[in-house]
DNA sequence: TATGTTACCGAACAATCAGTTCGATATAAT
DNA sequence: ATTATATCGAACTGATTGTTCGGTAACATA
């Protein structure tokens, strides 16, 4: 890829993330993005088309850096319940979250920022999916597959809405053992 | 109030309805509001400050009267887990859906309408809290009370959600029977 | 019926914003 | 040095929101 594209790329991105800090999604116009940016209007359109799309690639390389990290400690267990010593890969997400990584915690703190919980639920999914076996619990078995994917999901999702909406004063580890006492019989 | 401003409301408001049963809410504008309405646009304004008080005054009276249903019913028993043949308020608000009262289904189950969850989600909270006591279970008792709360607020939204989606293919007994396992021990 | 009040109409208006177009200029590749 | 391409910037279209105002119709009251 060109220099100048990378450039321009990083400095759309860049203002992106600094606006989105401070305001909610909808309020936030392509006029300021390209003047905090520093960039022609034309020269916006052409790395997006729309101001969705520029949503799109945002969320896509945000979640899919956390998610692959994640994914990473997954083979270093066989079991997330009853093995309390170990990392699971979700209390490696809490441990993310905390350090509130490229400043996903405001992202999901939001009020309108529904579109990021959603990206966020879709890179969960996968996890959750790719590990299903480790959710082995007598209670759910009788339920239908999916049912019980989207259930962990959301609950993690929840789970990680309210510990933000209380200003993340619980540790990591604390708000792993709420989310595993909700969904562990 | 004026015959003239109760037909203008009711106008309005049914005009809104037909109209989010076929699109995003962010897609619809007040031009289409007011033609579908037969309404002058200085009407509207004179009724509603922006589209976002028709939304929230349209919610208001959408979910009050389900929930105040609902309400009714939670009197009739004790415990919600363990009494097989009683109802629950949730079995009760299950079967609300099930006929798709006031097009509500339409509503929860559309992609970009996370505002109508964040409404319905209000009012089961109240439901929930005002009959915490049913959910008695050794698991969750040393959990903080409000994140309880909202896990079981999200839990019922997303279990309609899910419901929704796949077409309501089970019976509103069989929903909440599920909905039952995810939080009963 | 006569009168005053209130709601509605409709058209015009200002302001904001998304997305397009195009010629000129600067930067990269060969 | 030459060619290709990314950027600039300004102007433009079109859609939408929310306002204003004079005229008209419906309502309430006496």
């Amino acid at each position: 890829m060109d220099r100048r594209q990378r450039k321009t790329r990083q400095a759309i991105f860049s203002a992106f993330t600094e606006l989105l800090s401070g305001r909610n999604l909808s309020g936030i116009t392509v006029g300021e993005i390209i003047e905090k940016a520093d960039v022609g209007r034309a020269t916006f359109y052409a790395h997006f088309e729309t101001k969705d799309a520029l949503l799109d690639e945002y969320c896509k390389e945000l979640f899919c850096h956390i998610f692959d990290a994640a994914d990473g400690h997954v083979h270093r267990h066989t079991h997330i319940f009853g093995c309390e010593d170990t990392d699971s890969p979700f209390l490696h997400l809490f441990r993310h979250l905390y350090n509130n990584d490229n400043n996903i915690a405001k992202l999901l703190a939001g009020k309108n920022n529904e579109v990021f919980l959603l990206y966020f639920k879709k890179g969960l999914w996968s996890l959750v999916e790719g590990n299903f076996r480790l959710f082995d619990c007598e209670r759910l078995k009788n339920l239908p597959r999916d049912f019980v994917i989207n259930h962990i999901c959301s609950t993690f999702v929840e789970t990680v809405k309210w510990w933000f909406m209380n200003d993340k004063t619980d540790s990591p580890e604390k708000i792993h053992e709420y989310f595993i006492t909700l969904l562990t019989k």
